[in-house]
DNA sequence: GCCGTTTTCGGCCCGACTGTTTTCAGTCG
């Protein structure tokens, strides 16, 4: 059973016991344990299986008696009692209600009390009828809200993309900047954090002119509704169109379809005083558990932190900064932690696991440490550059390093190379090389992993290629236990010197490979072989937390673009965003090393 | 239901916005 159906089962537990009104703190405590369990690096239930399975679950922050209990009941029964006696007296289709933007538990236990509404249909019928007038707090407003609410249910529930909604957040910035005096202008929560999806996008303002802001805003191109509109903040859906030309899937631009279709995305735009930048940003950046974290200390220390700054505790009703108390920091993050006594950590690694314990700022990897693309791919195969304009792209780029790496011969349907075409191709890879002087062209292939964990190719070529990424292609679906053995086979191949996109997934797509990740990464340092972070933003594979227990058992990580069009290259910002989610440093990232390290380390598993 | 170098009991983030109110409840992040 996966960590997201354990979680799933937690949730619902939370949700349903909301709607019977019971007691807001159980509820809250449900919540954070499905996140527990939903954000868990490694396999709840192998552990829940365990002979000191409740014990060693509680040992996870969030996690206490009764919800491990649940959980080991939930993985060795294959359901939770509790669930199902709070399913008999929740109607299913209340779920659903609480997923409407705007309405809340409150909400729909009045549409259910006080209406019989157990159903999205029922509650059609009674805005049909007019009978939802007669509930209280409902008028002529609420129920517009309402019926748009509903009209946009799935699209509003939706997550994007890293990669699109990065595209957007800077078409806003772009558009406010462009439209009204800022000061400063930065998208906070949890794209600033870098996670793989993001729900909506939070854009941070400082600026002498709060209400031109807003108006830019709101009157920007791509606005599909305006759904709330103060005098310091205003929410929008925008279209991801309104970015630019990266869809959903990374083709084709969006035909604007000059109206209110496509896929859109919540926008946030929020407008704080210059001298609370740092507290707001903090505050908006998250995640929520590094913020209650942080306030925790606040509190150890005698003081309260909110999104206006750093205040002394003095236990009055009024916030502190509605009574011009003074800040003792807040103008940046850096002064807020320094006040504190913790040391400041990146976005990307906020997430309330113990980071506030670190002795110093971790030096993470970073985008200009990168100095080589193991993985890319040519005409001869699925890309659109030759080899030579590919070589200068990169070489552009300032990369000492480039492998052309494109498919094997079972990866048809992107014209795999059969191994004559093969040896051709590596013999016009070393003509390129006295075309493009200034970097050192690499001939490999992207070796296809078949299903029992052979490669693609045989020893004897392998070995004349420089680079062999070996990559999962097909048979994506087999069961955990196949794919361990399937990967471990594979990074244990003396041959192979990265483990390419390890699970094959496609993020809100294709779920690929599910193996044991601790067992491959053990397999992949024991014969010095580095796991890919695929840069592209519909894989980021390996994953951010598996990239971390991958940096913690000391395995050496590639970060590669997989280019196929010369933009691709553009996604390496996704890469190492994903590599500093896990923590990652650039020493350990083969791609940062030197030339000649580099190198050397291609050639020992040629020796 | 969880958690603890100010607590094993008594807390559990809090401010903006909205619509419906006659001073505030509900939602959201």
């Amino acid at each position: 059973m996966s960590n997201a159906a354990i979680a799933r089962a937690l949730s619902e537990i939370a949700s349903m016991m909301e709607l019977l009104g019971e007691d807001s703190f159980r509820v809250l405590a449900h919540s954070r344990a499905a996140r527990a369990v939903e954000d868990f690096p490694g396999d709840i239930a192998s552990i829940a299986r365990g002979a000191t399975g409740a014990a060693d679950l509680r040992k996870i922050e969030g996690l206490g008696p009764k919800t491990a209990e649940k959980i080991v009941e939930l993985v060795t029964t294959g359901a939770i009692a509790e669930h199902a006696e709070l399913a008999a007296k929740v109607p299913a289709g209340l779920l659903q209600l609480l997923q409407l933007q705007g309405i809340g538990p409150k909400t729909v236990r009045v549409f259910w009390t006080q209406a019989g509404v157990t159903s999205l249909a029922d509650l059609h019928r009674i805005i049909a009828d007019g009978s939802i007038l007669k509930l209280p707090r409902m008028g002529e407003k609420s129920v517009e809200k309402l019926k748009a609410a509903i009209s946009m249910l799935s699209e509003s529930t939706k997550r994007h993309r890293l990669g699109p909604a990065t595209v957007l957040a800077e078409a806003v910035i772009a558009h406010l900047k462009a439209r009204a005096k800022i000061e400063r202008i930065e998208a906070a929560g949890s794209l600033r954090r870098g996670r793989e999806t993001v729900g909506d996008l939070d854009i941070l303002v400082a600026t002498a002119d709060p209400a031109g802001v807003v108006q830019a805003f709101v009157t920007m191109p791509g606005v599909t509704a305006v759904l709330q509109s103060g005098e310091t903040r205003a929410s929008c859906r925008v279209r991801l169109s309104a970015g630019e030309a990266v869809t959903d899937d990374g083709e084709a631009p969006i035909k604007d379809a000059g109206e209110d279709s496509g896929p859109s995305m919540q926008v946030d735009v929020k407008v704080v005083p210059l001298e609370s930048w740092g507290a707001a940003l903090m505050y908006f950046t998250g995640s929520k558990d590094f913020n209650v974290a942080l306030r925790g200390r606040a509190q150890d220390r005698g003081l309260t932190l909110n999104e206006y700054g750093l205040f002394p505790e003095d236990h009055e009703k009024t916030p502190p900064q509605a009574r011009h108390v003074r800040p003792l920091a807040g103008k940046t993050e850096e002064s807020i932690c320094e006040a504190l006594g913790v040391a400041w950590v990146p976005p990307e690694i906020r997430e309330g696991r113990g980071e506030l314990d670190v002795k110093g700022t971790p030096r993470l990897i970073e985008l200009g440490d990168i100095q080589a693309e193991l993985h890319s791919h040519t005409t001869a195969s699925d890309g659109v550059l030759s080899i030579v304009e590919l070589a200068k792209e990169a070489k552009r780029r300032g990369f000492h390093t480039l492998a052309i790496t494109d498919h094997s011969q079972s990866s048809v349907i992107a014209n795999g190379l059969k191994p004559d075409r093969l040896r051709r191709h590596i013999r016009a890879i070393h003509a390129a090389r006295e075309e493009v002087k200034g970097i050192t062209l690499l001939a490999g292939s992207e070796v296809d992993i078949l299903p029992d964990g052979r490669l693609d190719y045989d020893d004897e070529l392998l070995a004349e290629l420089d680079v062999v990424v070996a990559s999962p292609h097909a048979a994506l679906k087999q069961e955990p236990k196949a794919a361990t053995e399937r990967l471990i086979r594979a990074v244990s191949h003396p041959l192979v010197h990265i483990l390419g996109h390890p699970t094959g997934r496609l993020i809100m797509r294709r779920a690929g490979l599910e193996p044991d990740m601790a067992e491959v990464i053990a397999a992949a340092k024991a014969h010095g072989t580095a796991l890919e972070i695929n840069a592209h933003w519909m894989r980021l594979d390996l994953r951010d937390v598996h990239v971390r227990m991958a940096v913690e058992a000391g395995c050496a990580i590639a970060i590669n673009c997989d280019v196929h069009h010369p933009a691709d290259f553009g996604n390496l910002r996704f890469g190492v965003t994903t590599g500093r989610r896990g923590w990652l440093r650039a020493e350990a990232c083969v791609n940062t090393w030197s030339a000649k390290d580099l190198h050397e380390w291609l050639k020992k598993k040629r020796r």
